[in-house]
DNA sequence: CAAATATTAATTGTCTGACATATGCCGAGA
DNA sequence: TCTCGGCATATGTCAGACAATTAATATTTG
C-alpha cells in the first residue's frame, strides 16, 4: 500500500483512495480489519483526525464499518445488495430531482427496464411470487387507502414483479429505477377511477405471469406505461395551469 | 434544520444525514453555500473536527465540494449524470466481485437491460449514432488489438447503442451494468475466431438499427448474448480444469 | 488618477494532546 | 469453577492552535 502523499491534494482524500483501491483489488479481504487509526496515522505520516476523515469517507460509501472497544477497529464491509440498492435509490432520486428530469423520461426508462424483466419472470415465477403480486393487488383495492400507501403498494408490486425474474443483479438495477420514481409518482392524486385502471392492469400482468404468457404480460405493461404517462401528463397540465393563473 | 443530536449514535453521521436531507429536500439549493465549519460546529454544538468528518462523508458522495480561502466553504454539488455513472460503476463492480456473482447472472442482467433499449434505439437512432457504432466495429477488426482494447471498444459499442435510445436515465442505468461487466469480460481471451463472431453480431445489430428493424436487432442481441455466455462458459471450464489439476 | 503592492479577514486543511467511552481479556477472589 | 473488577486497546469527541489559500481592502507609488 502506497504511503507517500502528494501535498498538493487533500491528504484525507488520497488516503481514502489508497484504502479503497486496496479493498477493490482484494488486497484487504472482506471482514478484514484495517490497521488502527493511530497505526494508519503513523504509516501515512499524518495526524489521527486526518486519518479519521479518510475513514469517514469510506464509511459513507459503506465500504467499511467501525467498532469501538478493545478488539474494535475498521472492518471491510461486504457490500450487500440491500445496501447497494439503498445507495442507488438515493443517488437516482437526487439525479432526477437535481437535473430536472421530466416525468416522461423517467417513466420511459423505468418501464423499458421493467419490460426487460418480463421474459425471465414469465419462465421463473414461482407460486410465492404470484401470491405476492396478488397480495399487493388486493391491498391496492382497499377502501380508504391514502395516495402514499397506494404508491408504496405499487412499488411493492413492481418490486415483486422484478424479483420474479430471479436475477439479483437485475433486481438491484430495477429497485433503483422504480423506487427513485416514487417521489414523482407521489405527486399524482389517484382518483378512484385511476386506481381501478391501474389495478386492472396489475391484475392482467399477474394473470399473464401466472399463465407464463409473455405477449399478454408485455401488453399489460405497455398499457400500464401509457396510462401512467397519461396521468403524469394531466398533472403537468394542472400544474402548468396553476402556474399560469398565479402569474408565475 | 434539526440541530439536536442523539448522543447514542455518531455525531458526524447524524450531522451528515441532516445536511443530506436538507440537500435532497431542496432546502439547500444547488451551488448554495453551507455555513462555515465553525458555524456548523456552533449550531450542532459539537467540535470542528466532528463537523469536518460529517462534511467529508458528504464529499465522498459528491454531494458537496469545498473551496479554501476568504469566500470559500462547502457548496452543494449538482449531481451530474457523469458523476453518478462513475459512482454506479464502482458500486456495481464491487457488488459483482464481493458477492461472487457468477458470469451467467451478470450476463443475463446486462443483456436483458440492453434489450430494453432496443425499441427506443430503433426509432430514435440518428446517423451520428450509427456512425459511432460502425466506428467501433471497425476498431474491433483492427489487427494486433489487445484483448483489453477489444473489450474497451466492446463497451464503447454498447454504450453507443444505449445512447441511441436517447434517454439519459436509461443510459445511466445501462452504463453501470455494461461497464461493471468489463472486469469479467477482460478475463476472456478473445481468439481471432471469437472476435470475428462478435464483430459479425455487432454488424448485424448496427444494420438492424439502421433499418429500424426491431426484430432483427433483438435477434442479433440474443445471438450475441448466447455467444457471450458460451465464451464465458469455456472460461469457467478451463479455470475449473486448472483448479482441479492443481488440486485446489 | 491609476496601477501595482501590501495588509487583512475569512475559511479550509492539518496538527497536537487530551479525555470520554466501549469492549474484550485476564487475573484475583469467592 | 465461576464471577467480578481492573487493564489494555480502540474509537468518539473536544479544545486550541497554526498553516495555507483566497478575496477584498487599504496603501503606496508612478
Amino acid at each position: 500500500m502506497k504511503t507517500e502523499l502528494d501535498s498538493e491534494r487533500d491528504f484525507s482524500q488520497q488516503i481514502a483512495q489508497t484504502i479503497r483501491d486496496a479493498i477493490v483489488s482484494g488486497d484487504l479481504p472482506v471482514d478484514g480489519r484495517l490497521p488502527s487509526e493511530a497505526d494508519l496515522a503513523t504509516r501515512f505520516n499524518v495526524s489521527r483526525p486526518t486519518v479519521r476523515e479518510a475513514l469517514k469517507r469510506l464509511a459513507a460509501q459503506n465500504l467499511i464499518r467501525t467498532q469501538r472497544g478493545a478488539t474494535g477497529g475498521a472492518f471491510v464491509n461486504r457490500l450487500s445488495f440491500a445496501q447497494a440498492q439503498e445507495h442507488m435509490v438515493t443517488t437516482a432520486t437526487l439525479l432526477l430531482s437535481m437535473n430536472a428530469v421530466d416525468f416522461e423520461t423517467a417513466c420511459e426508462a423505468r418501464f423499458a427496464l421493467e419490460r426487460a424483466c418480463l421474459p425471465l419472470a414469465c419462465t421463473r415465477r414461482t407460486p410465492a411470487h404470484l401470491a405476492g403480486l396478488r397480495a399487493e393487488i388486493a391491498r391496492q383495492g382497499t377502501d380508504g387507502l391514502s395516495d402514499e400507501d397506494f404508491c408504496a403498494s405499487d412499488v411493492a408490486f413492481h418490486r415483486a414483479l422484478v424479483e420474479a425474474a430471479g436475477n439479483p443483479v437485475l433486481s438491484w438495477h430495477m429497485a433503483g429505477a422504480v423506487e427513485a420514481m416514487q417521489p414523482l409518482m407521489n405527486m399524482i392524486t389517484f382518483t378512484a377511477r385511476s386506481r381501478a385502471q391501474i389495478i386492472a392492469r396489475h391484475t392482467d400482468l399477474a394473470t399473464a405471469l401466472a399463465n407464463s404468457d409473455l405477449v399478454a404480460a408485455c401488453a399489460a405493461l405497455d398499457d400500464l406505461a401509457s396510462y401512467t404517462l397519461e396521468l403524469g401528463g394531466e398533472i403537468r397540465t394542472q400544474r402548468h395551469a396553476r402556474r399560469t393563473s398565479t402569474g408565475q
